[in-house]
DNA sequence: GTGAAAGCGCTAACAT
DNA sequence: ATGTTAGCGCTTTCAC
């Protein structure tokens, strides 16, 4: 059968198409007018046309959240905040892959086209052309994640610094002294910050002994590898304690010191980051920075329905504060900091 | 700035509307005309809308892939196998979350609107409901998982039964005679047909032990209570094996075990479903039934392709076939299955 | 090769 | 409260 469109409901309820249009979308119509109008449409099983509709509405009524890789958990606790918050607003949400740089500025332009309302963008690389075509952009924006210093973009940021401090104080009042810090690549917003995180938290402490190593992507793979071959170089270094970039970084850590021999938390202590429901469900369970990723989520997505309200508000930046989540992979308190060196052979290799 | 519409191209390039839209789609147009309109778009930054170009091409140039869950690492692998297929024939892909039932049942009622032009469905829950809805939908569907017999959809469909056999097989090659199955939500379809492949491989086997457990959900977390509760159930039983529904199931019953004090594969053997990249990364490492996520992905992609080439094509039913994948969760071959029982407190509680 | 004009399906003035 | 009509931005006959 061909496709019933509100001509055929129209005339079948024996009225005009404006009528019908207002029954159907609840304006103002009389109580016989739109029953005889919803009748027709049922009978007529009748489904609105959402490309006519939104080139005249000029609105789509979805969004979308776009990330680069929504194999991390960390993105779908995000969505999945978002998707509950943008559907109470009736709106859609359909998540996008960005994969690489060039794809998400791709996507960022392509949006432009009128698919979505809004996007809230989760990007791992931030070049001078995507915040160009960002500010550019006549789509209502929100993105998670560190801008350059004044771009006229509504952020919300994950205190990264601050959540690294967070590790790095803990691991220290709890006896650590040499620390390593697995990093994922530093060409990525995460891996730059996380890295600057790390620097300043350790800076100035000739107590500590620091070392920085890279997993090749952000994935449990890519840290198991770059652990594996932190804890099996040459010349040998006893790690008191790893950071991990974030927690699948650090389950990858978890798997190869449990292949290396050394165990976890008594010879290492191991701390992720993102705090997401791996982390507590591994073994020994992984102690991790929450950076309150749902919260992210939650804020972006006001945000967005904020400034898809009203365009000319001003930019904003919101804040995420962090905090630090226990679990076996590190000791608890040690007491006093001034305990000094932790025993033995510490993390070291084989 | 104004929205830049293609009569503005038009009006700046001086030539008419049609020849615009000519010269921009490559249809018939003389070279200078082309140059012309091109620059004009260029130099007004036109980007055309996408809601009037769907209205009136009937298309959309977007694909959905629907799942209930994208925190289940197969449906990433899908997603991805997917979207490298319909990208090189110039579709974008979007996800959707179905949520439970009635969300899946919304989505493709609500997609006959016309957001995208083709979707592939993978759902957990396959209602009366839905069968109709798929059956009555405009839009050209794929469906990943099993339908009623009969149903006018076309689909492609792991070997469930097939799948579970191999692991079982498997086990019992190794020497287990004891084997609980922890199943998922059994009103889901994965859940019923792994249950039935279960219990269609040990049926006629009175050599053998069998259980069958329910995690609440097809998680980690979920694997971990339902195998722990196994693990330490009244009265005590002890079992050589463990079949879980998915390897994310399959990885909480892993950490379930160590908890436990039962050595994984020495006391008690685990075999995972899916094959995903965690069970190359968990300790130790978990065997596998590979459904082959990928080549559904992929053959759901052509199958999808093709149906929207042509409508009248028979509904087709493709099949992928399982393979196993030994990890360090089951032991090597021990030799001939008349090997006997395995010795000792093999998978016993405390 | 190009232009004029129709129309995809819908909503919103505006007039009644 | 209801009907008439214009028009959202685009593609595509159909004449020339």
């Amino acid at each position: 059968m061909a496709r019933v469109t509100l001509a055929d409901v129209a005339r079948r309820a024996g009225v005009s198409l404006a009528s019908t249009s207002r029954a159907l979308n609840g304006q103002v119509a009389s109580a016989a007018t739109v029953e005889r109008v919803r009748r027709a449409a049922d009978e007529l099983g009748y489904i609105p046309d959402a490309s006519a509709r939104s080139l005249r509405l000029r609105r789509t009524g979805q969004l979308a959240f776009a990330v680069a890789d929504i194999g991390n958990p960390v993105y779908v606790e995000m969505m999945r905040e978002i998707e509950s918050v943008v559907a109470a607003e009736g709106y859609r949400l359909v998540i996008s892959r960005t994969g690489d740089a060039d794809g998400t500025l791709d996507l960022v332009r392509d949006l432009n086209r009128g698919y979505v309302d809004g996007l809230i963008l989760s990007p791992l690389w931030v070049t001078p052309a995507l915040v160009h075509a960002l500010e550019e952009s006549t789509v209502p924006t929100v993105v998670i994640g560190r801008l350059p210093e004044g771009t006229r973009v509504d952020t919300v940021l994950a205190d990264s610094e601050g959540g690294v401090a967070l590790a790095v104080d803990h691991l220290v009042r709890t006896g650590a002294r040499s620390i390593a810090f697995i990093n994922g690549p530093v060409d990525t917003t995460p891996g730059r910050f996380r890295q600057l995180g790390f620097r300043e938290a350790t800076a100035g402490r000739p107590d500590l002994t620091t070392g920085e190593f890279h997993a090749e992507d952000f994935t449990i793979e890519a840290g198991y590898a770059a652990a594996k071959a932190v804890f099996t170089a040459e010349p040998t270094q006893t790690w008191d304690a790893v950071v991990a970039v974030n927690d699948l970084v650090g389950i990858g850590t978890l798997h190869a010191a449990h292949e290396c021999g050394v165990v976890v938390p008594d010879e290492l202590s191991v701390i992720g980051i993102d705090n997401t429901a791996l982390a507590d469900v591994c073994h020994p369970g992984l102690t991790s920075v929450d950076l309150g990723s749902t919260r992210r989520g939650q804020k972006a997505a006001r945000l967005l329905l904020a400034r898809m309200e009203d365009g000319e508000l001003p930019t904003r930046a919101v804040r995420v504060a962090p905090s630090l989540q226990e679990r076996g992979s590190t000791t608890a308190h040690a007491g006093a900091a001034d305990q000094g060196q932790r025993g033995g052979a510490a993390g070291r290799a084989r």
